[in-house]
DNA sequence: TTCCAGGGGTAGA
DNA sequence: TCTACCCATGGA
């Protein structure tokens, strides 16, 4: 199977997929030698596949195992890479604001996100208290531990849905996620999806406030508000900016002193409905603190 | 051993 | 609203 997705102008593949870590999270490999971005998915009950996403000519092209369902398969790369995503506003937006000039131009400005909002909670807990070592391999436990395996390379497992996680008891996922205090909050929210009795997807819808989306993530157990205000950003919704040890201890160098979580908010105020997005693409980098 | 990492939950003030 | 404390895990 081979489809082909259109992309807008304004989006840059690389930039998308390297925005953040989560290429470097399974079910995710990024080849940056190749620019090839791999992910196992599944459709259904049947066996899971690669899929093999690349660049072309005003868009990206998918490899996938014969039999994979292209409509679906469009409409998951749709939504990982944000192509739907009405950006020219922000792009507009950092014109006008010398600190964020750059990002138009490197058609900067979308994350990869996972298929799921399930998928993207779990790995958000998995950051949150820890390092990033260890979220990968919290993350590659969970996959490794529960995924179901492609025919042709057992090696290679697509992402558990809630289903799979609230399948096994809470003391069987904390022995394969070995997520530490984490494990009882994602087993909850796996088995409350699983239940029917939580429908996570239902906060992407565009008529919910913010302030309605914020408080249902901050419902959630494992979630408070840094990991609200990340998943926010997933959900296209970026007027929080998602306070973490980072941000503080580089918001604390611009003003040269330490500075408490409101301060960083203050500090992030003048960039409006666009707070996150701006803390995210500020002209430092998070491998690089600023100086 | 002890500390702590891209916090969260809770109690108490 | 703010502070203090504990929370599993694993690396330093």
């Amino acid at each position: 199977m081979v489809a082909q997705v259109s992309a807008p102008g304004d989006f840059d593949f690389a930039e998308c997929v390297n925005a953040h870590g989560w290429r470097s999270l399974l079910p995710f490999r990024w080849n940056a030698e190749t620019r090839t971005l791999q992910r196992v998915e599944q459709f259904g009950d049947t066996a899971p596949v690669l899929l093999t996403i690349t660049p072309i000519e005003h868009g990206l092209s998918v490899e996938g195992a014969k039999g994979a369902p292209v409509d679906e398969v469009v409409r998951r790369v749709r939504r990982m890479l944000q192509l739907d995503l009405p950006i020219a506003d922000f792009h507009s937006f950092c014109t006008g604001h010398s600190k964020l000039s750059h990002v138009p131009r490197a058609r900067q400005g979308r994350l990869l996100r996972s298929p799921t909002l399930f998928e993207d909670y779990l790995k958000v807990v998995a950051t949150t208290n820890t390092t990033w070592a260890q979220t990968k391999a919290m993350v590659a436990r969970v996959v490794e531990g529960l995924g179901a395996p492609i025919p042709d390379d057992p090696g290679l497992k697509a992402f558990p849905g809630p289903e799979r996680i609230a399948a096994v008891s809470l003391d069987e996922f904390a022995a394969v996620a070995k997520m530490g205090y984490r494990n009882a909050a994602v087993h909850r929210v796996a088995t409350d999806m699983a239940n029917g009795e939580l429908e996570l997807e239902r906060l992407q819808d565009p008529c919910l406030s913010a302030n309605e989306v914020y408080k249902s993530l901050l419902a959630l157990p494992g979630v408070g508000p840094y990991a609200a205000s990340c998943l926010m950003i997933y959900l296209g919704r970026y007027s929080r900016v998602n306070v973490d040890s980072w941000a503080r201890a580089l918001v604390g160098n611009e003003l040269g002193r330490k500075v408490t979580d409101k301060e960083v908010h203050v500090f992030f105020e003048p960039y409006a409905e666009w707070k996150a997005l701006a803390y995210h693409f500020y002209p430092w980098r998070k491998d690089e603190p600023a100086a």
